[in-house]
DNA sequence: TAGATTGTTAATCGATTAACAATC
DNA sequence: TAGATTGTTAATCGATTAACAATC
């Protein structure tokens, strides 16, 4: 193992998932010109306890000054640039069926550090034009493109069927992270990060939690009854 | 405090996140006639592991046979009575852009216990028409319908700007559970279920883990050529 | 100075993993 | 029977929260 890796900090997931919430925040704060931002105003505004924001702060390197807070500004720079959205990454877009073109639409997105500059799809329909400015082309010439762009970050929205043998089809091209809208789980070469969206995970909790609530109400309506 | 109330076991959150999923891989080999199923098979489609699996299915109330394991069509279909996706509950969508079109055309959402029987906006090039079938209406006429119609879930897709007040207005006219896209944190009165959806959330892990693994790649040619 | 806030160490909490008996 | 698998209890692990000294 090379130096490098030993020495690279394995920042708890956790953390990075909440470090773009406090980006938007602070994104917020500096607009309106706030010049110094506490980790009680940032837990305000976020609901999540102060403390927990202080380490996440810290590990991501950003330091403040007892009494005052941190700098707005210089706070939300290097937050960004820690994630590394302060330059866009190219990416591209595999499934231009309408959850890709809800995200091609996105305008925000190159604020988040992602820059879509491909899409790719198998229906002729949708091939050689363009969607919200981003041409969409056929599979076939994915191997080709993608080698000569270097772009390694690429974002699946095709059906669970096709999502394993395409993702394997972009790693043998230098995709090296797939962000994951399919619902199922990929298997892919050691070192190949694959992150997850699944919609339906967050439905799990939803719908429970409704049920629960809803079956309370009921219970409570009819104790009152008796 | 009912009784109702105290009886209800809480489920930890990862383990309803995770149950969506188990019915997925379920319901595949449920098609393929496949008897029964072990967790060590769930394991291995998921990544996930199997005594964790098992767990979460006891808490979930099924039960299976040792050396056997579960009989894989009673199994999902304990899951999905669990997540009370066994029948469709109804839902307004409220935001009809690109994002919410999408979700609007997500056929396979009725499978997952939500049923979009309406959406809002008010955008003049929409209301009035429909988005795969269902209707736009206009945001004012809300507080009529969603109180005849008797919707509790409501899905947001607006903007971050417009989703507080928005929400408020949801909740008061008997939402009782907030699936939100926009990426702010609701404040919403006690009681009211929000589940958050925030795909940038994800973009942290993904965006961070890339740029490690690509500072590591640089660091290691140098180390080559030194 | 007094008080708010950072930075850090310790305590708690909860989820995952390991171990193992029960069982078909 | 032997071996695989469930069900459950104990051990581990890691994240969150609490406590508190340092500091502006």
């Amino acid at each position: 193992m090379s130096k490098a890796q030993e020495t690279i900090k394995s920042i708890p997931e956790p953390t990075l998932r909440r470090l773009p919430s406090y980006c938007q925040v602070l994104l917020g704060l500096a607009e309106q010109e706030q010049e110094y931002v506490s980790c009680t105003q940032l837990g305000d505004a976020l609901h999540i306890d102060p403390t927990l924001i202080r380490k996440d702060l810290a590990l991501a390197g950003a330091t403040g000054r007892p009494k005052v807070g941190y700098v707005t500004k210089e706070l939300h720079q290097q937050l960004e640039h820690f994630l590394g959205w302060n330059n866009a990454r190219d990416a591209v877009l595999i499934g231009a069926g309408s959850l890709g073109s809800a995200l091609m639409g996105y305008k925000a997105f190159d604020q988040y550090g992602v820059n879509i500059v491909l899409a790719f799809d198998h229906d002729p329909d949708k091939i050689g034009k363009k969607i919200h400015g981003i041409p969409v082309l056929p599979l076939t010439r994915m191997p080709n493109l993608l080698e000569r762009m270097k772009v390694h970050l690429g974002i699946l929205t095709v059906p669970a069927d096709d999502a394993q043998s395409i993702s394997e089809l972009m790693v043998m091209n230098g995709i090296l992270a797939i962000w994951n809208f399919a619902p199922i789980a990929l298997k892919v070469p050691e070192g190949i990060i694959v992150q997850n969206e699944d919609l339906f995970s967050s439905l799990g909790i939803l719908s429970s939690k409704l049920a629960a609530l809803l079956k309370r109400t009921e219970t409570d309506h009819e104790e009152v009854l008796t």
